[in-house]
DNA sequence: TGCGCTTAGGTACACGTTTAACTAACGCGA
DNA sequence: TCGCGTTAGTTAAACGTGTACCTAAGCGCA
């Protein structure tokens, strides 16, 4: 069907090893005329190289794996697409899969990418813990992003966001405003993704001199669900002048439940959220929140990943974001 | 490296060629005992296929490749993710890329998935007429959601959304609670995408006996940002009490715009979108919208797309979608 | 005995590339 | 004349599979 480096020899009356060399620019040694007859040949039958073929003998697919839990989470969707644009800026297409925090369907995409001998692999945060076995027997280069992961020998790069200095600073940002009622919601409390963020929460409190009120704290998950559920909680049990949210769609949610309670935003309730994602901004109420830079992370970890895969023997890289407060109407 | 079939055939003594037949269960011709070798050295091993191997032989990817101009607009995550889901429930993984509603990208995107040699192409909604000449020297099946296309050979699936009906819909409904000073906003007004969309607001006007008002129509592209330009503008220049938009991104960017003009939603002016991303009802205030079943239109093109490469000869899958209003907090 | 069928598996090529190693022709200096 | 270095290619193997076709043994049966 499509045109093979055959083809193109048998016109071009040369080996098909002729070929190759001039169409990956190895023609130092191939004369200027057949250079020629084999180039506009290829244009002609508009060849174009079966990667399949090419990257069973290199051994090198410039493809690479990318996991998140779920990519309809707009934090994962801008990191999938910085991570793609990235990778295609230097030769390399991305494999994206979902695995719905769940541990096994990971294990299948983990499986899948070795049967599709991705070059590396971007781990996006999730709460599983990686299938370390299977990434060691697997052998590729791995990147993550902001998950934890156990002793790994592939393991070429860590790009984390520094969790306690956002949340310290969104906290400070409140107190600042005069907030000392100040509620804090994050996702699974027992996870240091968790813990860490509370810390700073904590350390802005203390600093102010302000108690810490275990009242006010509700950690269950990053969905706008629990913070819609949570916020209504609150109100039913406590009182508070502003809410602390550990990601955009836990405010997100909130600022629902303070609307339907007849609470304005920011006058009655402030809200702050967290990651900055590209919907902070075009809200009814524009949302202040902590910019943790996810266009960024996601551009230096691929690039991590792939300075690795191209360069010889480099490194691990470790990266960490530091996040700022970006101050819009909430607060 | 990882173990190949070769591997296991040495070990177990036997050919590739019989290790090969019972991996692919093409072994009723195979002993019981060298089958149960073959199988557990496999599992020994943990030998997976290598797909670029495999492929090369059979010619036959399970890859479909997936354009759509931005992945980052709701509508497309979510299209994409359904259609993703869709594909691995049958066997078969996505390569998905982003054109940037730009002819130029989308022509690479589609070379590219010439050299990967994917099995099918689905091709999502975009302003930018496709490449048939590219698509005709491919000659992989293409099924177009919301698409105009040429006439196109290996055109296998067309599936579209009732884009007059759903927009009539949406303005009954403004009507029926009692608007006749209706804003219509929507994308490039040349294309036939709004041109249809128009159409149908007309036709719910006339049926209602209202004049239609030019003043009260902005089209120009489907970005939040013009929503709320487009907005601003509005109530610069005429008067009205609703708006109707023929996205949810649109309508996001009118309620900011009201919002700032301390206009209340839905007492000073209705609003309902279009799509029903997953976001609307998300919303401070819950967006009115009409329903067009995204996940829904994803799985049947993605089915339809499926259908044709497993069964051999089959026809082409023609499917229209009707959206239907869904009324929440904006109306 | 000769024939055919069944069972169990092997042989060998193909898919489309890349690449190390080889060759053939030529020119040139000693 | 011989040897050597260039130049411009060619040959052949390899990557890991799938598969059409072959073989060999065993058995039943006329």
């Amino acid at each position: 069907m499509a045109a093979t480096i055959k083809d193109i020899a048998r016109r071009a009356g040369v080996s098909t090893a002729t070929v190759s060399k001039v169409l990956n620019r190895k023609d130092s040694v191939i004369g200027d005329e057949t250079r020629q007859k084999v180039l506009s040949l290829a244009r002609e039958l508009n060849y174009t190289p079966n990667s399949l073929a090419r990257s069973l003998v290199t051994r090198k697919s410039h493809v690479i794996g990318i996991i998140v839990p779920d990519i309809l989470n707009p934090y994962f969707t801008e990191l999938v697409r910085s991570c793609d644009d990235a990778a295609r800026l230097r030769g390399y297409t991305t494999l994206v899969c979902n695995s719905e925090g769940i541990a096994e369907i990971e294990t299948a995409h983990l499986t899948s990418f070795g049967g599709h001998r991705v070059d590396g692999i971007l781990l996006a945060a999730s709460d599983v813990v990686p299938d370390t076995e299977l990434l060691d027997a697997l052998r590729i280069p791995v990147v993550c992003m902001d998950r934890e992961i156990g002793p790994l020998a592939q393991l070429v790069g860590i790009v984390d966001t520094d969790y306690r200095s956002g949340a310290y600073q969104a906290t400070r940002h409140l107190i600042e405003k005069g907030h000392t009622r100040i509620a804090f919601l994050s996702g699974a409390p027992h996870r240091s993704n968790t813990q860490i963020r509370l810390s700073g929460y904590k350390d802005a409190l203390s600093e102010a001199g302000i108690a810490f009120d275990p009242d006010l704290i509700r950690c269950k998950e990053f969905q706008h669900r629990f913070g819609h559920q949570a916020t209504l909680d609150l109100l039913d049990h406590t009182s508070f002048s502003a809410i602390c949210c550990m990601n955009d769609m836990l405010a997100i949610g909130a600022m629902v439940a303070l609307r339907e309670r007849g609470k304005r935003v920011p006058e009655d309730c402030a809200v702050i959220g967290f990651d900055n994602i590209y919907l902070s901004p075009l809200l009814e109420h524009p949302l202040s929140t902590v910019d943790r830079r996810i266009a960024h992370s996601g551009r230096v970890a691929t690039d991590a990943l792939i300075d690795f895969l191209d360069d010889a023997d480099r490194t691990l890289t470790a990266v960490t974001i530091t996040p700022t407060v970006v101050s819009r109407t909430t607060t």
